[in-house]
DNA sequence: CTGTTAGCGCTTTCAG
DNA sequence: CTGAAAGCGCTAACAG
């Protein structure tokens, strides 16, 4: 508080009221001695200014400490600078990688990132699309959960991509891992290890995501030629209070040897379910996620998780954006990163 | 893409090229027969209306999908409804969470949150501050790394609140714990439990937190009368390549029985260290970690550590800022949250 | 209660 | 190469 009266009611507005509103072009002009127009070719490096009013100009600028109004050059070109950006919940480590992924892309390019959180019901999500609307932003990224939101955005012209899963009908780039492959190569490891009953813990949700990954433990049964058990398939919603009491009837009834997680979510459950039952991995059960996050690193035993590369899901989606933004026209294109299997110490054969 | 015809490169733009721009108040003021100041009324809701020219303008402005100009409003009012929000690393549970509970009530409030992440050095931060001056941000919230950033906001007008830890010399509202009491507590405990040779781990920064957390350090050896053992003391960059290593040769040369890592970041590098020579957690060394995140509590034995109230932090620090956003006039306020230690497994009695 | 008017700050023709 | 002029879409006096 240098230099500052502590016991003033100073606020950044009484500050600010000494110097009379922020430096306009038309300042810096007047400060160079010409007009605005020239003002704005000469500081946005278009169009003819000669050396010397160029010079003048950049030098009254940050003598000022002009900083261009966005309201008013997006008012004027119809289209800002910012991306909208919708992610379920930053609290999970997946979705914040993805957005850093996002934030990253999006900076270098001198784009801003308007974030979105806590998606989980369309209605809101279509809220976020007006808002992004009203922004006139230069495109959206999307961890969708309705159809509508994008449909909204691309019929005002807003280019969508879709990131993790896909939803939309309207046409829009998409950014996905093949997750039907990770499901195959984790359940895969657990048959090859000698596991019958594999169960499958997947949320119960309409996303392309999940689908997938039912679809690749189907596929990994098939290939084994091991029948699958419907009942050791099931579908939950992670966030509903009897997730972990749920699992724990599945293991009480359906008694499988091994589990796949289709989340780190539902892995993290699972885990301290089993935990909490002093069940060892991998001697009594085996398990594996999908989505492989710090902590499955970090217990002991490791977990053996199918890998996703998150952040870099985040900057293809940015990219893919970016593209369209800077003008480019191509039919709608879907992006699929490959997942990697990591094996640790949480699958073995069944005892 | 059900309705589409997958060969034709469709881009937003395509589509939206046929309805001829976004739909303005002078469109839905047409529409219902008055004037766009009328319209502008009517739909926000301050000044009088009639109420039958109401609800044609609100049928007309939903029968047309308008959506109203976010520029235009904040050139006209020269304020916007966007917050800039500014963290140091996403990928870090601890500002991921932190920028949750911003965004949270942010959106409770109907404002926006742009988000920068990698927030490492100064200029950087400074930049960032420009583009939320030039956006007319209602409020700007940050981790500082710099002081610039904020001076330039004030001196604009632009409220700042900092949050985790202060660097400002302008006025402004600030959220943080009480970092000294959090790291004496976490300290005694270490002494209590009869260690005398306790290591701190400290980022090398000038931050508030950091000195924060080595006084409560130095205060609690006072406290109970142990000399601190200035090699015990070890101040580093989280980042840097060769943090495991120096740590590794704290613990050949220091001897410590205990260790005391100032943020996640650090314990989790004293973790790995601890783990790759198979150190036995308590047995061998004791450790506490300062910020308690997810990992910490799921490895065994759990990590006794300084909770924060991480994304209630957020939320202060957005609540402060909203308020005056909407008009509160107050001295700066500094608000200091309690912190918690949550004692497990890794810490005992030393050997 | 409603419409007219002016203007926010910028970019972009269009003449010069 | 430069300036004048128009206008992006909205809101806020102000007069009716």
């Amino acid at each position: 508080m240098a230099g500052v009266d502590p016991g003033a009611a100073l606020t950044a507005a009484t500050v600010y009221a000494a110097h009379r509103g922020p430096v306009t072009l038309a300042d810096v002009a007047r400060a160079a001695g010409t007009s605005a127009s020239t003002a704005s070719r000469a500081l946005n490096g278009r169009g003819y200014v000669s050396e010397d009013a160029r010079a003048r100009l950049l030098l009254a600028a940050e003598r000022l400490g002009y900083v261009a109004n966005a309201s008013a050059r997006t008012l004027k070109q119809k289209r800002s600078r910012v991306v909208g950006v919708v992610v379920s919940d930053l609290r999970n480590q997946f979705y914040a990688d993805l957005a850093a992924g996002v934030g990253e892309t999006l900076r270098a390019a001198d784009y801003q990132m308007v974030l979105l959180s806590d998606n989980v019901e369309s209605e809101r999500e279509v809220m976020g699309a007006r808002t992004f609307l009203a922004m006139r932003a230069a495109g959206v990224i999307l961890t969708p959960v309705g159809r509508e939101a994008a449909s909204l955005l691309v019929r005002n012209g807003i280019d969508v991509v879709e990131v993790d899963r896909q939803l939309a009908d309207a046409p829009c780039d998409a950014v996905v891992v093949d997750n039907a492959r990770g499901a195959e190569e984790a359940t895969s490891h657990l048959l090859d290890l000698g596991h019958r009953r594999v169960a499958l813990l997947v949320p119960e949700t309409d996303w392309t995501t999940d689908a997938g990954r039912l679809r690749g433990y189907r596929q990994a049964h098939a290939a084994a030629g091991v029948p699958v058990d419907e009942r050791l398939v099931l579908s939950l919603r992670e966030d509903a209070p009897d997730v972990e009491e749920r699992i724990g009837r599945l293991l009480d009834e359906g008694r499988p040897t091994a589990i796949f997680a289709a989340n780190n979510v539902l892995a993290e459950h699972a885990w301290r379910v089993l935990r909490r039952r002093e069940l060892k991995l991998p001697h009594d059960v085996s398990l594996v996620g999908f989505d492989d996050v710090r902590w499955m690193e970090m217990v002991e035993p490791g977990i053996t998780a199918v890998a996703q590369p998150t952040v870099e899901l985040g900057r293809t989606a940015a990219r893919l954006l970016l593209e369209r933004a800077e003008g480019v026209t191509r039919p709608p294109r879907v992006e699929c990163l490959p997942p990697e299997l990591v094996v640790r110490g949480s699958t073995a054969p069944p005892a």
